[in-house]
DNA sequence: GTAACTTTTTTAATTATTTAATAAGTTTAT
DNA sequence: ATAAACTTATTAAATAATTAAAAAAGTTAC
């Protein structure tokens, strides 16, 4: 019974992680327990010093609830960001802020047979220069592309290790809990558990960036699928253009939609001579080319906002795809494509109107996250935090507390 | 605490229906509570004479347990399966068997105000001649085709009640509970507690008809979306044909898959003078040219496979999609069109191999439905049993037995 | 054929949870 | 201004549920 009372003790952690300042009232209905025995798990995390009182909420018609938060500097998260080129690393504390500076290295992943033990090492290394001592550590979150098994701890695609768990790997060397999981789906946690998904039941979270990655918010939660390979909306099969797409495929969402085109599109126009800002793109590095290309769009530039609105339309049309299957409330454009901001909105509802039956899509919101490009770091931290109440026995708290 | 005692005792009576012959222990996992107290629960049920010992199961390495099955004569369902001009009503028994032959009426339902009334009617008198004591029926069930809102017992495509609720209008009228659901989703349902999907966790129902409907079971429950409309697969714009579809869209899936194209197909192979059994094709009932066509196809008829072929390998299209975006473990194909059997899956497979991503659908099994005709009837009874513990205060089930 | 091991069932005792009664702090209505 | 209504907090008592121990019924291995 023991066990059983630290399942919701930690559960109330987890709530306050996603909530700050709840009350006991609130608390009582997230973890689904009686009032006294809530104020009791709450009044243990007060005398270990986790949690703190701050203060009472506004009266809601009756007494002021006094409100609860985590203790500062107590737990904290490492966080980890992939994509095919460059991992992204990062401190986070319970509050959701970073508590060291995002540490940027330059990871290939394809055809790199030493990619997972340079990770390691990265992130052992960020963990020791942090200064923070290991056991106030939760555990370690990372969100990586490819076709990742999250219940098995595998990629598929990169840091293969002959079919053997990722995360089990990382965990013996770190020495604490490591949860893995696609780009795609942590943007869309990080939404829903901090952005503009908070608190709805069933959102898209388009990822647009090099291709088009999809985070599904199906019931109020991730849906990941059979195998953990749900949202691979890049690769759908829409267009007749013969296009042969990085899949191997020909017609894939991806090839009339990706940043990768735009920024081609932009070096076509250039060169055919298109007036246009985008004549001084830097060309070399694609980040540089796709901000830039991005910023031109939203100060007007209107061979930029062309480029977009062809994108768009193109979106759109996988968007109208994806009302029609699981008519969701929202629609939330995510990644490092959102940056182009509101650009995206008019020509993905014009292919909405299009191609789409109007009772299915009249209720349905379209949104520019705000999350912007930490969303996937914010979501790594939060996969860790989605999984606390299974972490078996946290080290100590009590110890960690006479620490601080 | 009498209320939450009734709302287990009512789990188990459901799990029972869904399942027969289930041993204390399988129920006490699956109403997640404690053995003595799914002791006590089962023995309660026996003294009334809901349930009854049905001896004991064989061993697993111990000792034999004691099985439980629902008796007979004590609960009935009214089972309604509309399409947009025949509807079905039949009574059926917690067994699964029809217990009335089932009534066929045509019943228009596009422009037809008088279609609800009818209905009622119709429900009445079945129910009536039936024999059976109204204190017996735990409800009546209603799959109907359009964007019904499973919550708010609206259907927004027919038997408009100026946007009120049917399931209340019918309630009320007919003195029982009304459940109403999206036929695609009750041959869904069908499918997962009594059919292919049983048991699984992620699936995709494919129902082809007059259109190509959609049910999906997502984490082992049927998926409805924001509203309820989920599944609308017929109109995913996936064509650039320019055929015209009854949505008013132009190049739905529907538009290359439908059965109705099948037909239209068949009658142009005759005209234009092709060698085929179905030059003696019915031509005036659609109900009875697409049976003749697909019992054609099953005997070989090259002509009519081909035009399977067609369709399949198109509906193959619009599954690669489902494929990548929600990652099922199986695809069942069910509906009127499933009776055509396994000619449907070559032509579905070859548009699986080139469209889908290979890691994506080498574990997923494409099946045929064996529910066959009667899904949506049985779809639609389970759908009144799927919502049992909520029916508040079932007519003191004490009363019914004394009366058998 | 018997002992050791399984699984189910029964019973009793402990433990945990909810309910209910009470008090305290705020808002709203009269 | 004051009473009524409402929300939150505290405490004690009643109740419900789980756990644990033991018995019963079978299976498997030696």
């Amino acid at each position: 019974m023991i066990e059983k009372k630290k399942l919701f003790r930690n559960k109330i952690l987890k709530e306050l992680y996603f909530k700050d300042n709840l009350s006991c009232v609130e608390l009582c209905v997230k973890i689904n327990k009686s009032f006294p025995i809530t104020v009791k798990l709450i009044e243990d995390l007060v005398a270990e010093n986790l949690v703190i009182e701050t203060g009472y909420a506004p009266s809601t018609g009756g007494r002021r609830p006094l409100t609860y938060a985590l203790q500062k500097n107590v737990m904290y998260l490492v966080s980890v960001a992939m994509d095919q080129f460059v991992t992204k690393i990062a401190i986070m504390d319970m509050q959701n802020d970073f508590v060291s500076p995002v540490e940027k290295i330059v990871l290939p992943l394809p055809n790199n047979s030493q990619a997972l033990q340079v990770l390691i090492e990265k992130i052992a290394e960020v963990i020791d220069s942090s200064g923070i001592p290991k056991e106030k550590f939760v555990g370690v979150g990372i969100g990586m592309p490819g076709f990742v098994d999250v219940k098995k701890g595998i990629n598929y695609s990169f840091l293969q290790l002959s079919n053997k768990s990722i995360t089990k790997h990382i965990s013996e060397k770190i020495g604490m809990p490591v949860f893995i999981d696609n780009d795609s789906s942590l943007i869309a946690l990080a939404e829903l558990r901090f952005g503009a998904a908070r608190g709805e039941k069933n959102v898209m979270v388009v990822n647009i960036g090099w291709g088009v990655g999809l985070g599904l918010i199906l019931n109020g939660e991730l849906f990941r699928g059979h195998e953990g390979f749900a949202g691979e909306f890049s690769h759908i099969p829409v267009f007749l253009n013969g296009k042969l797409c990085s899949c191997g495929k020909a017609g894939c969402l991806e090839t009339e939609t990706s940043l990768l085109l735009i920024i081609e599109g932009a070096k076509e126009g250039i060169s055919s001579g298109r007036l246009s800002r985008l004549t001084s793109l830097p060309l070399d590095d694609l980040e540089l080319a796709c901000d830039f290309i991005m910023k031109a769009a939203r100060d007007g530039d209107q061979f930029a906002v062309e480029l977009f609105s062809k994108a768009g339309y193109n979106i759109g049309k996988g968007v109208a795809i994806l009302i029609h299957l699981l008519n969701p409330q929202k629609i939330i454009l995510s990644g490092r494509g959102s940056s182009a901001g509101t650009i995206w909105l008019a020509p993905i509802q014009q292919a909405l109107n299009e191609h789409c039956i109007p009772r299915l899509y009249q209720n349905t919101s379209l949104e520019i996250s705000t999350l912007g490009m930490h969303a996937e770091l914010v979501g790594a931290a939060a996969l860790v935090m989605e999984n606390y109440e299974r972490i078996p026995l946290i080290k100590k708290p009590l110890q960690v507390l006479q620490e601080t």
